[in-house]
This record gives C-alpha cells, sequence and structure tokens, in this order.
DNA sequence: CACCAGGCAAGTA
DNA sequence: TACTTGCATGGT
C-alpha cells in the first residue's frame, strides 16, 4: 500500500506520536564516541545490558579512541561482558578504532565531516557495522538526515500494511525517506518513538492486527 | 523453565 | 538469492 495516503499517514503517526510521548531526545550518550560504542553493543542486545557494559567503560576511563586501541582484546571483552556477544563485540569496537585512529588521527569529529554517502560507505566497510548500526552513528552521531530502520520499524509498520514484511533494508528507508519532510529533528525523534513504542507496547498488546490502514484513527488511537 | 532484546556475518544449497 | 546458525548476558 504504498501511495500518497499511506505516506501522509507516515506524517500523522509521527505528529501523534511526538505529541503523546513527547520528545525522546535519543542518543542518550555524553559524547560522540560514546554513542557509536553504545550502537556496537546495542545490536541484538536489551539497552539496559548495555548501560552496565557503559559504566564499566566510564568507570576505567575507556572512553578514549586512544585507549580502546591499546587495550586487549580480551581485556575490552572482559569489560563490555554485560552487553553480550562480548567477544564479537570488542572486535568490532577495536575494529572501528583502527580505522578512526589510521584515517582520522582519532578524531570522530574529522570522520563525521565526510559527506553523508562517504561516511555510510566507510562505516559499512568496518567488520561490524551493518546498515542499521551505520545509519544510527550516521544520524545521532555524525547528525546527518538519514531514516534508521530496526526490527521494530520493518515489524510495526509491515503488520499495519504499509510495505510488505520480506522489503529490504534500502526499501523501508526509501519508503520513510519519500514519506517525511527531510529534517533532523523528525529522523531523529521517529526512530526513538518507534523503539519506545516497540518496547512498551507491540509485544505486550498485540494491536498490530486490530489496526487496518482503512481506519487510521483507530490505529493512531490505539497505539496509544 | 522459555523467550527475547535498538544486528551482523558466515555458511549452505 | 534465500535460509540457517553462532554469538551471550540479563530481564520478564
Amino acid at each position: 500500500m504504498e501511495n500518497e495516503k499511506s505516506r501522509s499517514l507516515v506524517y500523522s503517526i509521527y505528529l501523534y506520536l511526538i505529541k503523546s510521548l513527547g520528545p525522546q531526545g535519543w542518543w542518550p550518550a555524553k559524547t560522540p564516541l560514546e554513542m557509536v560504542i553504545g550502537a556496537i553493543l546495542t545490536q541484538n542486545t536489551a539497552w539496559t545490558n548495555v548501560e552496565k557494559a557503559i559504566r564499566n567503560l566510564k568507570r576505567k576511563r575507556w572512553i578514549n579512541a586512544a585507549v580502546l586501541h591499546k587495550r586487549s582484546h580480551s581485556e575490552l571483552a572482559q569489560t563490555i561482558r554485560p552487553s553480550g556477544y562480548f567477544n564479537i563485540k570488542s572486535v568490532r569496537l577495536k575494529n572501528f578504532v583502527q580505522i578512526l585512529m589510521d584515517q582520522f588521527k582519532g578524531r570522530i569529529e574529522r570522520m563525521f565531516a565526510l559527506s553523508l554517502p562517504e561516511l555510510r560507505d566507510l562505516l559499512l566497510s568496518i567488520w561490524g557495522i551493518g546498515a542499521e548500526t551505520a545509519d544510527s552513528i550516521i544520524l545521532y552521531g555524525a547528525r546527518k538526515k538519514i531514516f534508521v530502520v530496526d526490527a521494530y520499524t520493518r515489524r510495526i509498520f509491515s503488520r499495519h500494511g504499509f510495505f510488505p514484511e520480506e522489503h529490504s533494508y534500502e526499501e523501508v528507508q526509501n519508503f520513510f525517506h519519500q514519506s517525511l519532510p527531510k529534517k533532523l529533528k523528525i529522523f531523529n525523534e521517529y526512530h526513538a518513538l518507534i523503539v519506545n513504542i516497540g518496547k512498551n507496547f507491540c509485544r505486550k498488546v498485540p494491536l498490530c492486527h486490530l489496526c487496518p490502514l482503512n481506519q487510521p484513527k483507530f490505529y493512531v488511537d490505539s497505539l496509544h
């Protein structure tokens, strides 16, 4: 159902969510590097577990490119243990930091000064950074305009008939890009709001099949 | 006890 | 291309 009606509905849903739930103020990180670390650690992992791992890193003052570069794999893995998949995530963090040190002298602002397509290609070339992690870093770290697609986005919007469940990441992303005003604020808040309702409502309240698109009011109301 | 969380990459056919 | 599997802790 990729037509004009569903596209304006996508924006209406955003307006409704931001009005009822308020700005989410993402990303919850103090520095750009902390943001990137969080993005990698939260892959298929509950955010509460990521917070524990980040607290460990902060306690040791390891939220620093040169420090992370210097620490051994096993040391880092043990420190981020609560976030799960700690062995693989330790390698992923070190892969990112390696590029940061080699190509940008460890200065993340220099990496983020790349154009959006250049930055996206660079991030995707790093082993362990896929489309969602790359786009999260671009949007919330580098503050460039790109819509982040996650499991909640695909689940909620495909179940409501906006697009087929088997749509690829880029197809879903294009759908949102074509449906929304190209504003940083909207891309930022919309993804955060989707994660909010995904975590808090979608699982517990299986409202999804009760909300056909031809009853937009019922759909929007039932999200609450 | 089972299930799953703000994914990604490698292996198989 | 289309599945499947490994990676792992901690909350419900």
